[in-house]
DNA sequence: AATGAATGAGACTTCATTCAT
DNA sequence: CATGAATGAAGTCTCATTCAT
């Protein structure tokens, strides 16, 4: 077994300390994001409000770029991981309970923090992090693709493909749009749930 | 024959110059978006690609919002000019039929200038045009709900406007996503439009 | 006899309208000044005000300067004219009541265009025009030794340029100030000339 | 001894840096004013002179015009430090001592720097500083009603405030236009103090 | 002469990033 | 490692002036 390093302690707390200054810097970057939009979010203004100097934002981050990109990062786990459990039970339901409650995954996935996901949905596109857009990413769509595919019988469509874009895009549309109105109701979301679950039941079954 | 006033060539020259420098203008703009995007379109490199002096864009334009506006307009003038009258022909169409030249039509118009389109569509969010994103503008958005209106009888839901809400931003969606996708064969721009027709019409219909 | 040229009508007409648009070039920038300021007055300005194009401007003036210094030429010879005739008076008065008569024509030279005279102190310092600064300028300066040296015996002063100097700023300086505070009464107004006459006179007289 | 921080010499450093850069923005506006002229004072011209980048200039200044109040704050920080003893010894001195030495004072106070004075001059009424223009400032045109108060009995004006205002208003202009003038023998100049004292103690005096 | 479109030097300012301490 | 002063390219915009018509 290999002696413990005298300096693990230390380096553990430096370690903590670096962690507790990158969380901070990403932290910072969302809420002046937020605050300010993108273009006025400058890098002096995030290092100021992390409470951390101009130098100490460049020991971590390469670039304002990549400060960007860890915020779309933390946000795309946050938002997972409060539709992860969801999603696994929508897999064992039927058709019809499985779109609803996926619709219902997708609103909540778009109210975690709307005014972050609408700055970052301006700006993912312009970052060539296309095929990360959306709430519902990668993972989530092959989740779906996996659940039209072993329920193939029941369905009215052929390509697998085809239909999962179809749903999912309607499904992101949907749900984005109309969580960035912001003005809209809980009953008027319900019944935008309805609709949407309705659209892509019957689109889908036989 | 009448005597052509005196005045009148010089003032023609004049406004036919001024004319064509804005018109410069406009065009270079588009090409810079489409070429650069949007945080690199300076406005001097958009006189450069013009061919003409930084003084005149500002004699002509007030700020580059300004210019990206006319953009906006003149790609929106595209747009409608190219989908104006098969939409008068839609709305006389019996259901599916009128569904599925819109969607045909919503594709149209995102081949107008696929490129302008996606720098556009991302910039415009931004600039408090929110009513008139997408290819389908407010105009058109009253002639579907129009369309349903006047079919209302045909259709299984009651709420018209959160119907057209649905079908405007799900139509918008896929047929966005789709060309913006570039690599999809006619083939598949086909089965698209079958898909999203069925999808539409579905929902829709009683 | 020479014959009178056939073109002299003519000529005058075309000389009339030259000076017709001079003289609105004069005023149109003598009212810019006023009301913009002399750092947001700009030749365009002015030519639009003037109703005239640019290039007509550049016409009759090469410069944005020799506008300024036809209206300061304008405004001196204003000056000059609504004051000349007092001054001649002053000049056979004995020396209490010529002071006065001083001070009441440097409060009137001043109150011609107050606005204007305001905008033009500031800048006429900048344009190497010293000299001819203040309302008072170098004739009057002339009138004023010339009556201290027929007044000699009863001044208490025997250097009668330094005596002119002492005066002129003075008063000049008191007008000055007095008219550019605006918010004087005409009572007060009256106090002052008191003062700046007993200031004068005591200063003088043996 | 106490030991020395560790953290202090870095921070004093980089205080000093400041300063340094600082004095120099102050010190180089100084001398492009001098040299070159309020409308040729750019602030790329005086970030040049100053040796620091133009960035550097914005971090501590941020504005031409906040550049320029610095200027007139220090020159008159410098004009009052070179004042300020003689001016409390006046105040205990008989009239005409006193007016001799007010007048011998704003001489002194002219002489500081007199091309970055006249250039100030210019200036600031166009800045919104009116009160504080001229090298006697606010402070001292209230040690100077408050002699007058303290010597009414000997006075023949009842109105102090507009006697402070002939008083200062005539010496300031005297003075300022005796300075600027540059030619002045040393003899010119007593004869002015001479000239001017005697101005303002006939006109006080009983 | 009159017109006004065009010019372009140059002003002010911002901000991502570097580097001496 | 942290700090924050310093950098300078690049951006937006103005305005006196020129010149083709």
């Amino acid at each position: 077994m290999a002696p413990r390093p005298l300096t693990k302690p230390r380096k553990d707390a430096s370690q903590k300390r670096s962690r507790a200054t990158v969380d901070a810097l990403v932290e910072a970057t969302a809420r002046v994001l937020v605050k300010e939009g993108f273009d006025k979010a400058s890098t002096n203004r995030i290092a100021g409000m992390a409470g951390v100097s101009i130098g100490s934002l460049y020991q971590y981050f390469p670039s304002k770029e990549a400060l960007v990109a860890a915020v779309i990062d933390r946000h795309q786990r946050d938002v997972q991981r409060a539709v992860r459990a969801e999603l696994a039970e929508a897999m064992n339901l039927p058709l019809e309970k499985a779109v609803r409650k996926l619709v219902a995954m997708a609103v909540k996935a778009h109210r975690v923090d709307p005014k972050l996901h609408r700055v970052l949905a301006e700006q993912i596109p312009r970052m060539g992090k296309l095929e990360d857009s959306g709430a519902f990413n990668r993972e989530n769509y092959a989740s779906f693709r996996d659940y039209l595919e072993r329920h193939r019988d029941a369905l009215a469509v052929g390509d697998l493909e085809l239909a999962s874009f179809v749903c999912v895009t309607a499904v992101e549309a949907l749900t984005h749009n109309a969580v960035l109105a912001e003005k809209l109701s809980d009953k008027e979301m319900d019944a935008l749930t309805d609709h949407t679950t309705r659209l892509i039941v019957r689109y889908l079954k036989a």
